[in-house]
DNA sequence: TGTACATCAGTGAACGCGCGTTCACTGATGTAC
DNA sequence: TGTACATCAGTGAACGCGCGTTCACTGATGTAC
């Protein structure tokens, strides 16, 4: 005997399952190619029932952008108390962003399709999500020995050479068949190991 | 008195203000968000004249495709050949990109677009060109000083590096206000120092 | 050069389809007394 | 606990629209003689 659920409850079901079905959908075919009428057949509702929920595919839009820009934050937190000193730093921060892509291939499939493919307030927004994410990173940079040092300037355009890098091998992970995420997350572990070379060395202009 | 054009002139005519249009088109849009009919209209031709110059839409995807990895292989081949040593090779280098870009912008606007956002064949084959180039790239670092004992799969991996971030400054250059191009040049500029910054003091592992 | 015929780029009507959106509705759940 | 009414998530018919694609056509250009 399990309680019977309330308005609310089967209410926010349906709202799940909307999402989950444009979430799918966008994954694969991108924002621009979903079709509400889709959408509310994968969730199981009749076509109309969808303005019940979000009184656009706009607004839905920005919530999808919220959730999966709220998945990214967890990893980078995660990624940021990794245990561990510098060199396993590294490799401890490479291994929560292969496992979290892992887990949330949806929502990354999403960011990366939009932030580059996208049009209009989506790609916008997780453009600028995607800057403020690099100004974070830039700050935790700054506490670590060899660039305390270092200007403002210079750490923004490290963390944003970090952020591209790890882009890319975001999409590495997400195109990659099955059993090969280890060649890859190898590779980016070596590429922030060349970055990190250089960072001594490095004297501003 | 200008010669009277020839059928296979007019026909060829026709052609490129088809492709015209659905580059300009796909650039703003996306491939994905291309219309048969809105292409004939802006090419100033009825709908199914469409058909006399491709058999489908994906048909004018691969030629489009084609046409873009043109004009990214011509920029290659023009920073491979710019002239001065080590320093100015850099800077020469990212000036012929934001030259290229600037004046290739719906091409490159595709490339980026379709990379990420695209679906199906159009998507895979870029990249696929993309992987070429970066294997082209790491044969061209082989010849320098610092990197000749590098083994090829390091070279690989610095390849990749350098070709994902300078996608990144392909996005800032088109995303960019007109006039904001020196930062973004400086900054890419930067990047790539820090990066080979690091390249004396790499050991395989 | 002139004529008769072939080619074929572009036309325009017509089709069926899936789309987003409107509207009045139904009937189960929730609330007030 | 029982009744009367309100709420509102989900329904289903209907709409106009732009889409890709078919087909038989037209008439200017090209070719053979």
């Amino acid at each position: 005997m399990t309680a019977p659920e309330t308005r609310n409850e089967r209410k926010e079901r349906t709202r799940r399952a909307l999402l989950d079905a444009a979430l799918r959908q966008a994954s694969e075919r991108g924002f621009a190619g979903l079709s509400l009428r889709e959408i509310a057949k994968q969730a199981g509702v009749v076509p109309t029932a969808f303005y019940r929920h979000f009184e656009s595919m706009d607004e839905l839009g920005v919530t999808l952008v919220e959730e999966s820009m709220r998945t990214l934050r967890t990893m980078i937190r995660g990624a940021r108390n990794a245990p561990g000193g510098s060199a396993d730093l590294i490799r401890a921060s490479v291994r929560t962003l292969s496992e979290h892509v892992r887990s949330h291939e949806e929502h990354y499939w999403f960011l990366v399709r939009e932030r580059y493919g996208g049009t209009g307030a989506v790609r916008q927004t997780i453009g600028v999500e995607l800057k403020l994410l690099a100004g974070e990173l830039a700050v935790d940079l700054a506490r670590f020995d060899g660039l305390r040092d270092w200007s403002t300037d210079d750490l923004r355009m490290l963390a944003d050479l970090i952020v591209s890098a790890m882009l890319a091998t975001v999409l590495d992970l997400l195109e990659a068949r099955p059993g090969s995420e280890a060649e890859i997350t190898a590779e980016a572990e070596r590429k922030l190991r060349l970055i990190f070379l250089g960072v001594p060395h490095w004297r501003s202009s």
